[in-house]
DNA sequence: TGTACATCAGTGAACGCGCGTTCACTGATGTAC
DNA sequence: TGTACATCAGTGAACGCGCGTTCACTGATGTAC
């Protein structure tokens, strides 16, 4: 890795670790080039404007959550063959994830944009959405080979289920934040996996 | 009514409207004045600075959510004796009300708080942290009193339950700002409804 | 191996604008005697 | 009924600061011949 690109990466943490805290508008390039021990212009040279830096973080915080996706529910599906079961795993271990990182979950890139979406250009919220949208994809895809196997006990749109795998983290994640307590967001994913759970699974006689 | 609280009443409305789509800091005094057809000298007349219009607003706004809440599950409480069955009808009664509203619910406060937390003095965040605990207390209550009457299918905890009303919602709110869809929110509250059918509900034979 | 040029990763100074905030003042309405 | 004073609901001008952005310049490294 070359040193731009070193800097450029170092002035992305600095800033998304202001923005979740704070929001986007909040965190100013001055704060971002002060703990960077950079220069304004220095700044201006990695990114054309503020803009282009918030394209920057939410491409690279989409494409970090996407990995993470991808990692638990293929490790879970080693673990078990049935997609339900597998499904069921996955959550767990997405719960604990969620439960281990530092101070809880920092907050979602995804929301801060949502919540000021205004003073953003129409490529970063685009962005946002197709983010949403390929996550509505993904569970789909899981839910729709479940449902194949276990028909589901009450009638439910599978695309709203879908969604609310990413609903129940967002909400998650506001809550943790408004309350002061990082357990609620994996708490959260639990009450989603109880809801698999008693959706897709037959009673035990 | 005096002129002056009507006033300062105008001046909130057209704050909430700028901050719920853009957030709290891209809505500017000056815009609002500018609105509301008065000095910005006459806005600090009636706020002393930035953060008390927060306090209002947030005041104002959880007062609205709690009478909202009030008002729909003691509306369903009358049309259904059974705990259970009362919660369940809320729960559709306060989907269609998110469905009806202009172009689905606004956005919410509390959320837009969390997601600016440091700009915010302390009065503001702890207001926002009451209000989350009210509703969950409120809900507890709820669900304690169909807990009693219809044992859970699951080992869950209540209190998380509770939150997950308020989770969902939240959460909702951010999914339909993203993919730009007023209907995700009301779906996903009906999706909250199902699980406490399937949590509490007994199978029928 | 040396020179010429190009690119990379910045520096430093200046900019204009909008923001929240202050402060001295004012005209209309209400109240006391 | 008239006068004195107080409060309400603002006005108008000025403030300083921090913000994002621009632009001409630079020293270090890489590449071509």
């Amino acid at each position: 890795m070359s040193k731009g690109e070193n800097t450029r990466e170092r002035l992305m943490d600095i800033a998304q670790a202001g923005i979740l805290s704070k929001g986007f508008w909040a965190t100013s390039i001055d704060e971002i080039i002060a703990e960077a021990g950079i220069t304004k212009s220095g700044f201006f040279y990695h990114f054309k404007d503020k803009n282009e830096l918030a394209r920057a973080l939410l491409e690279r915080y989409i494409a970090l959550e996407e990995q993470l996706f991808d990692d638990i529910f293929s490790r879970a599906r080693e673990l078990h063959d049935d997609p339900l079961h597998a499904f069921m795993i996955g959550l767990k271990l997405l719960s604990e994830t969620m439960a281990d990182l530092p101070n809880g979950h920092p907050g979602c890139m995804v929301a801060t944009v949502c919540y000021s979406e205004r003073m953003f250009d129409n490529e970063v919220r685009d962005l946002n959405r197709k983010a949403v949208l390929a996550w509505r994809t993904r569970f789909l895809a899981m839910l729709e080979e479940i449902a194949e196997r276990y028909p589901p006990r009450d009638d439910v749109d599978l695309k709203a289920v879908a969604d609310m795998m990413s609903s129940t983290a967002e909400g998650g994640i506001v809550m943790s934040k408004a309350v002061g307590d990082p357990k609620v967001l994996s708490q959260q994913i639990l009450l989603f996996r109880s809801y698999i759970r008693l959706l897709f699974l037959p009673e035990s006689h």
